[in-house]
DNA sequence: CTGAAAGCGCTTACAG
DNA sequence: CTGAAAGCGCTTACAG
């Protein structure tokens, strides 16, 4: 079955295709008369007219594509809502997200080059070299998750570091002197658990407190019992417990029950998503709380932006909050 | 900067772009001598050419893209892990995954009729015109994990119906005559609610047990508690209960501990997923635990045998497996 | 064994 | 105000 074509559209409209194309893309500088206007669409409509996207971009050098690289590690369950409110912003622009997992790196360049996407979103970092590259062929590229100054061009989302900050903000508020730090042991977080622990460790400076004692913990409970042990053995203490994230924290949890620890009395823990399973803990986990709606909105926006050659837009304030429960 | 095409390729070699093109597609029936081959290979990395994917989808007909229909609603912790997994099985033959979040489901018909996917891996329901009218466009549509029955060609994925069976039979198996079910209040979930359900309706129906006390749970304490209290009360009383997934089940073991009923001794408690979460809760969950990745590399694996007319491989056998731990 | 040429469906100078 | 024509980069009959 042969697909619609805009010369079918300009024959059953009785015009040529360059004015099936004028009319259909709202061509500035151009005068089609309204009668002109209105069959045209019609006609298109009528038969289901799309134009091909392949013909385009290669006329135009550019698709209507996004390209979103993720990394090969978990980035954490709400991915999915991540991604599909990214989508759901670029699509207001016709424009689709191509989702390339990092675990093939090789074929990353290969794949830009081959698609010519209108801009690159990175979860993860690119080489220099490879950020120039695509920059050389008109893409925009914009940062990953993990870049140092997330206010600088090209980059988005929520500071890593903020979220390491406000977790050991919550817990020196609530009078602790001395700070654990639960790290996770998968390789792939490290990035990640890099930026958050420099969070913790940056407050505590900055409050003349002492390092945060990082213990990495298995998501289970014998890991997670020695690791609070060490904790408690240590001088002077640890009273609370930054986790890299709700999963660790809620391991935590059980490793103090394992351990005999009382919490929050003997040991305080908060945790970071507020995923589902953290407000059915025993006790409920306190945890810190991200917007994802709002900075994959946000993260939607930047591109559009930078598709226009605009400044990126300034970034939402509240993206995140402390949920406080009793694990605090 | 102009990217490199293949008239760059055969010029720098000093053959035609016809030879370039038989060369790096290896076609089939033409005779090239070893020594063009090598030369055109060679120049081509070295320029490092790769062929505009437009340009090719634009003169065969067909991009080298797989579209990806996702639900608006959330698929679960893994939808990651399968995307990803699906992508890189994919990604052996050169094709790309193209996410659609069906949030925006007017567009789902232009986008399929704009890209020309090779093929369209629909994790929610099509209507059966937008399904006709797909595979008249020559794209093979691959069906969703909703399939009444899996084992239908152009279907994949594990059968719901058989998880609550699994779910159902382990309790029956550990002496419960009378089960209860816990149902996600969030409408989105119903189509898989409703097919996990039927399956533990059926186990008991076929063990000559009365139908599972269904009550619908919030993540949330209060509402676990009174639904704890509901089984208890009925008569007979509900002795154990499927959830529809762990983080359910989670809250139904919040509701215990609230209700003051002791898991498993009182009520038996059994999730679907096995997230990090469930081995840590107390009492750790009995779960039942799906393969995500051999399920996506399966689907993968199917949708590529369907792209090459080869039936659909047969589906690996043990994709489910419960998880004892002590909830039940 | 290799090349010249057509054509996929668009958009956009350019001509009228 | 509208149309004829070129050309984006490929693949593939067809000719030699």
């Amino acid at each position: 079955m042969r697909s619609i074509t805009s010369a079918d559209v300009a024959r059953e409209s009785g015009v040529s295709r360059t004015t099936v194309s004028y009319v259909l893309n709202d061509t500035a500088g151009v005068t089609i008369s309204p009668a002109t206007r209105v069959r045209v669409r019609e006609t298109a409509q009528r038969l289901g007219y799309t134009p091909s996207a392949a013909a385009r971009a290669l006329r135009t050098g550019r698709s209507d594509l996004v390209l979103a690289v993720l990394p090969d590690w978990p980035l954490g369950p709400s991915l999915d809502t991540l991604l599909e409110h990214l989508a759901a912003t670029l699509a207001e622009r016709d424009l689709s997200l191509l989702v390339h997992h990092s675990r093939s790196r090789r074929s990353l360049s290969e794949l830009w080059r081959a698609v010519t996407p209108r801009a690159v979103v990175g979860f993860t970092a690119f080489s220099p070299a490879e950020r120039a590259a695509m920059e050389r062929a008109g893409i925009q590229v914009l940062g990953t998750m993990l870049e140092a100054d997330p206010t600088q061009p090209g980059s988005f989302s929520v500071s890593q570091r903020e979220v390491g900050r406000r977790q050991a903000r919550h817990l020196v508020e609530r009078g602790h002197r001395r700070l654990g730090y639960a790290a996770p042991t998968d390789p792939r977080l490290a990035d990640f658990h890099d930026r958050r622990l420099t969070g913790v460790a940056e407050e505590c400076a900055e409050r003349g407190l002492p390092e945060p004692l990082v213990v990495a913990v298995e998501l289970e409970v014998a890991s997670a019992g020695a690791a609070v042990r060490t904790w408690r053995a240590a001088a002077p203490p640890v009273t609370a417990v930054a986790a890299y994230n709700d999963d660790v924290a809620l391991a935590v949890l059980a490793g103090a029950r394992a351990a005999g620890a009382a919490v929050p009395q003997e040991l305080a823990v908060v945790g970071v998503d507020d995923v589902p399973a953290a407000r059915l803990a025993s006790p409920p986990l306190t945890t810190v709380w991200q917007s994802l709606a709002e900075q994959a909105h946000h993260l939607g926006v930047t591109v559009l932006a930078a598709l226009d050659g605009e400044p990126a837009p300034p970034r939402p304030a509240d993206l995140l909050e402390v949920v406080v429960r009793s694990s605090t």
